[in-house]
DNA sequence: GCCAAAGAATTGTCAGACTTTTAAATGTCT
DNA sequence: AGACATTTAAAAGTCTGACAATTCTTTGGC
């Protein structure tokens, strides 16, 4: 593990890429434990802070934690699925704000996605995965309910269904189609009519998954989309009258 | 934007998520320049290292960009779809490898969103993509191809598949899902009969792109899968007979 | 044998200094 | 006046050295 102190950039993202190249490779595993930062520092030639502005790198990407105290030191931490997920819905929603990104484009693929995780979610569903979505239909139903709090619930229905799909690799991935897109519908003002019509499409939903009707799912949610598109255009549209 | 000198949580990561809160939430915006890492240091009342510390944090998210010089400083970053790409498959990656994720599961996210894809591609592919797709199953067909680089152009193959939807998401998400598995991929063997069998869907999936077929398409995808996880399993009971 | 205190290793934080880079401002020449 | 060279100031990058906080191990006393 080399740096070269000639290169232009940063010492430190120079270390951050090697250790992170190290773990990568599959050179150091889960739970090793790297050398202290004094040792670090002496082994690239570098200080003690720079050493450490690299491992913070490593940490912030929570490829490392670090533990303080006699026999502490950085280690290799497991990247869990919660971990990932929550970076991924970081990423996803600032790519999503600074790019300009149509609300057609995002909807398109996350729905894209979520059809993808149908056929499964119907073979596999468990009781737990319906009464989440029974639940948070009941929920979208109360009267005086934020549009805040009906997107939130929205999300948490149409998690249940992917996470039904009893795929993790699945499910981390369309967190960040799926929860990214919320900044995006809380744009949106839902009427009692529109909400009674997505409800509807909801217990739809449920009601097919319940009876493993994969394509009836997918069926369902392909309205939902057509909807939900619907809806937004109809916002856009009148935001743009009034300007 | 204030930090707890109490909570026992390091002050850089303190000081890291106030700053990140301030750009996902919008408070900061593409091109705006947070004030020096002294005067950060000031308002925080920390002393430059920490600072620091916390700005490296930002940045190895891609989050900031650090400019030296006089009116330098560090930028809020367009968090770039090429920037989410890679981080998305180092992120994916250590996911699948460190959470022994089987093969199985990996595989099936990854068809399963791929046949997402199947029905945008086949409207929207351009002969640009078909070009992409016709050269690399040339390649695959060259004799003396490794087998690391059949499956980087397997890769190849299925992102030109992908980004043949048009949808910079989808691109974007599946890029995880596809790219992450090539170091499973690279545990297998491929025979020339097994690589010919590969080429033979390919070709198939490339004329049903061409023809804008989506549901050939996805059977020629739900097949690929088949044979896929087949080979993947032969190849592991070999590993375990001769143990 | 058990509990408390001392010790050592290690990260977290600070203060201050120096180097390097970069762009603006200034000066100089044609 | 305009083009080019020089100066200057601001800012990140790096280093040194120190001290504080934390936590495990070991030792000592009872």
């Amino acid at each position: 593990m080399k740096i070269d102190p000639d290169n232009p950039a940063d010492l430190s993202a120079q270390i951050a890429t090697a250790i992170r190249d190290a773990i990568v490779s599959g050179a150091l595993i889960v739970g090793d434990r790297l050398p202290s930062e004094a040792e670090l520092a002496e082994q690239f030639a570098v200080s003690r802070p720079t050493v450490r502005e690299a491992l913070k790198r490593l940490a912030a990407q929570s490829l490392i934690r670090t533990q303080r105290g006699a026999f502490g030191g950085a280690f290799i931490n497991r990247l869990s699925y919660a971990d990932a997920h929550a970076q991924q819905i970081t990423t996803s929603t600032l790519l999503l704000g600074m790019n300009d990104t149509s609300f057609d484009t995002a909807c398109e693929a996350r729905f894209a996605m979520e059809r993808a995780c149908a056929m499964l979610s119907a073979t596999r569903r468990s009781p737990d995965h319906l009464a989440t979505m029974r639940a948070e239909i009941t929920r979208q139903g109360q009267p005086g309910l934020t549009d805040e709090s009906f997107c939130a619930s929205d999300v948490a229905f149409h998690r249940a269904l992917v996470d039904a799909a009893g795929n993790p690799v699945l499910s981390y991935q369309l967190a960040g189609a799926v929860e990214a897109m919320q900044p995006l519908m809380n744009m949106i003002t839902f009427s009692a009519r529109s909400r009674d019509a997505i409800i509807a499409l909801h217990a739809r939903i449920a009601d097919t998954t319940e009876g493993r009707d994969g394509p009836e799912i997918i069926a369902a949610l392909e309205e939902l989309e057509r909807y939900t598109r619907q809806l937004a255009q109809s916002v856009f549209d009148a935001r743009a009258a009034r300007t």
